[in-house]
DNA sequence: TATCCAAGGTAAGTT
DNA sequence: AACTTACCTTGGATA
């Protein structure tokens, strides 16, 4: 096993961990200790979470173990665990700079008052994509809930540290999966999205990453190529694993708060609206400023 | 103990 | 293109 720090003073920004793994944008990492994101946690703890990955994408499989004290990052893996969190978690997206591009309403300040640290994810395509399908008409506590249902049920076993992981589950293990179940898993009428989407990836007909290399607005077109994704799913796969950080899914909450807060961003269609509230929140780090404000409106912000 | 409701929306069918 | 409607499941609220 190899241990490691990460001095969060050398972090632009900071860090806070929990905010950035349990504000509903990555539904990838999981309690060590193994209670749910349905259980209520105070903020600001120093609970170990854990993920898995794939070094090279290929080769064996390793467990990821981080937890936060004061400003400290700690972790424990098979391997060097430090570039992956590197990556995972964005540690190096200079928070400070971020909030200078973003508009200052109070709103906006209120938010990354209260969250300071926290950052976007960058979480593996596939994941991403079976996440947020799976996120529809759902709450978050539950949509973590599936995505740890189908590493126990679809993914690999994992021994590290006397305990057994299972990692994500491959296109292939999810295009294999019968809808029944899928069902079985809790993910209701889900079931058949996240079955023909894996098979698309597993049959190489189209791939998340594919739309990395497009323009914003041809890359949200592009995913929603995927069944069960369309514009709001494809934000989120853009903005928290292919690096779209002007990305601003147009879910329930942001719709509330451009009532509130920004009516003037209410445009009709879905793209239009996007357009609007992306410009009001800042353009180039929209989806950072949105990410805020989802986390601090859902935990009772306002 | 029963019933109802809503949760990070999307697909399919109508105007 | 814009507008309706159905859709699985389940924790929590209401009766």
């Amino acid at each position: 096993m190899q241990r490691g720090r990460i001095d969060a003073t050398t972090l632009a920004g900071g860090v806070d961990l929990q905010s950035t793994v349990e504000s509903g944008q990555s539904y990838l990492w999981a309690r060590e200790d193994g209670t749910t994101y349905e259980e209520e946690r105070a903020h600001g703890g120093d609970a170990w979470y854990w993920t898995t990955v794939r070094p090279g994408d290929r080769g064996e499989p390793a467990v990821l173990r981080v937890r936060q004290t004061d400003s400290t990052l700690e972790w424990e893996s098979r391997i060097d665990a430090e570039p992956h969190l590197r990556h995972l978690l964005r540690l190096d997206d200079d928070l400070g700079a971020i909030r200078s591009v973003t508009p200052d309403d109070r709103l906006l300040r209120e938010a990354f008052e209260a969250y300071r640290g926290m950052r976007l994810v960058r979480d593996p395509p596939l994941g991403a994509l079976v996440s947020f399908i799976c996120s529809a008409q759902m709450r978050v506590g539950r949509i973590h809930g599936m995505q740890m249902a189908l590493r126990r049920e679809f993914g690999e076993q994992v021994a590290f540290d006397g305990e057994t992981y299972h990692t994500y589950p491959t296109p292939d293990a999810l295009a294999d999966a019968t809808e029944a179940k899928l069902r079985d898993v809790g993910l209701g009428y889900r079931a058949p999205y996240v079955k023909r989407s894996a098979e698309m990836v597993a049959d190489g007909e189209a791939r998340p990453n594919e739309a990395r290399d497009l323009a914003y607005e041809d890359a949200r077109e592009s995913l929603t190529r995927f069944v069960g994704v369309g514009e709001k799913v494809a934000d989120c796969v853009l903005l928290f694993s292919l690096g779209f950080l002007e990305a601003v899914p147009l879910d329930t909450w942001i719709r509330t708060t451009i009532e509130e807060y920004y009516p003037d961003c209410e445009r009709g269609s879905y793209a239009e609206t996007s357009r609007a509230i992306r410009a009001a929140l800042g353009g180039e780090y929209a989806g950072y400023a949105q990410t805020y404000v989802f986390h601090y409106l859902r935990n009772g912000g306002e």
